[in-house]
DNA sequence: AATTGGCTCAACCGCGCTCCA
DNA sequence: GTGGAGCGCGGTTGAGCCAAT
């Protein structure tokens, strides 16, 4: 059994080997293979095969199992039923809520956002996507949509501006990350018009005071249960001073940013970040956008925070 | 009871990226 | 530099289920 095994092997490497230069070999997708659903002994044979040899060689796998099975096929019901992490248990609010906040920072990469929500496959919440959220795609592009809905008036009862909080923070991730890609450092004008805005609204009086947790730990978490707080400051950071990033504002100056190590409390996805320089607490800024930024909403919610900042807790 | 329409989700398809010879 | 292999990703499809008519 094992030598026929090791011959296999052999006989693939040297198929490999040889294909290296006598061109493609056929495809075993243009063989006779099986399509449509998994019967539950193939998935048996599949399951044990990966345990025995391991994922990762997915174009010997089929013939290694002996599965009538393209390499696609394999791959994809590994990936997306038979794995073991993954949850196939319904979808929270809270990962639904996270999901339409990704959806807007990155897109259809559902790869990506699949990352940031463990247990979940990039079909499961293409099809959330596709089948429970798309629906909300306009309110999705223009959250400020969401201010008085009857869903919003619930869930975030200390004030419907609060539901941009995460929206926000969501954006700032992201759009942090940027910067560390090197290319992106480089070359700060490839940023986005709205990389620098957001930056300008966290590092706002406002957002200050979101940071240093004005806006207490109990309406944090109404206002976003995703953001988890470890200490009375909300935010629990441990600086890293290696990570100074450059940033060019919408006037060209440029800015210094100390990114810093989060202590996430429990959530692994809302990292935080704090500006270190020239920090405008003039809320006024934060309202110097183009008209057609599609940023408009912001004011509203500035004006909204503001109000709530003043009202005794 | 039969039909219809909507919904869900597993699976397929094809494109594009990366690696390597 | 070029082209093939391998793989991952996103878009799409279609079978099955269920509620409404």
């Amino acid at each position: 059994m094992e030598m026929e095994e090791e011959e296999e092997e052999e006989e693939e490497m040297m198929m490999k080997k040889t294909n290296r230069k006598m061109g493609r070999s056929p495809c075993c997708d243009k063989e006779v293979v099986k399509k449509g659903a998994w019967s539950p002994e193939e998935d048996n044979i599949l399951v044990k095969c990966i345990q025995k040899n391991g994922h990762g060689k997915w174009r010997s796998l089929p013939k290694l199992a002996g599965l009538p099975r393209s390499h696609k096929s394999c791959r994809l019901r590994w990936v997306n039923y038979l794995c073991p992490n993954i949850n196939r248990g319904p979808f929270s609010p809270e990962e639904k809520r996270l999901v339409v906040e990704l959806q807007r920072v990155h897109g259809n990469r559902w790869a990506k956002i699949a990352s940031h929500l463990p247990g979940r496959t990039d079909n499961d919440i293409k099809n959330l996507w596709n089948t429970h959220l798309k629906k909300h795609t306009e309110v999705k592009k223009e959250p400020w949509l969401l201010f008085g809905s009857t869903e919003v008036k619930q869930e975030y009862p200390f004030g419907h501006h609060t539901v941009l909080w995460p929206w926000i923070s969501a954006r700032l991730e992201s759009e942090f990350m940027l910067p560390m890609d090197p290319v992106l450092v480089s070359s700060s004008s490839k940023l986005k018009p709205e990389y620098d805005y957001f930056l300008r609204l966290w590092n706002s009086e406002i957002g200050e005071k979101f940071r240093e947790g004005v806006v207490s730990q109990s309406r944090l978490s109404q206002a976003s249960s995703s953001i988890k707080d470890e200490s009375t400051s909300g935010i629990s950071m441990h600086i890293d001073p290696g990570k100074v990033l450059n940033s060019a504002d919408s006037t060209g100056k440029q800015e210094h940013l100390i990114c810093k190590d989060i202590q996430l409390g429990g959530s692994d996805y809302f990292n935080s970040y704090e500006l270190d320089g020239s920090v405008d607490t003039k809320t006024q800024l934060l309202l110097d956008v183009p008209d057609d930024s599609g940023m408009d909403f912001l004011e509203e919610a500035c004006d909204d925070v503001s109000m709530y900042l003043q009202e005794p807790i």
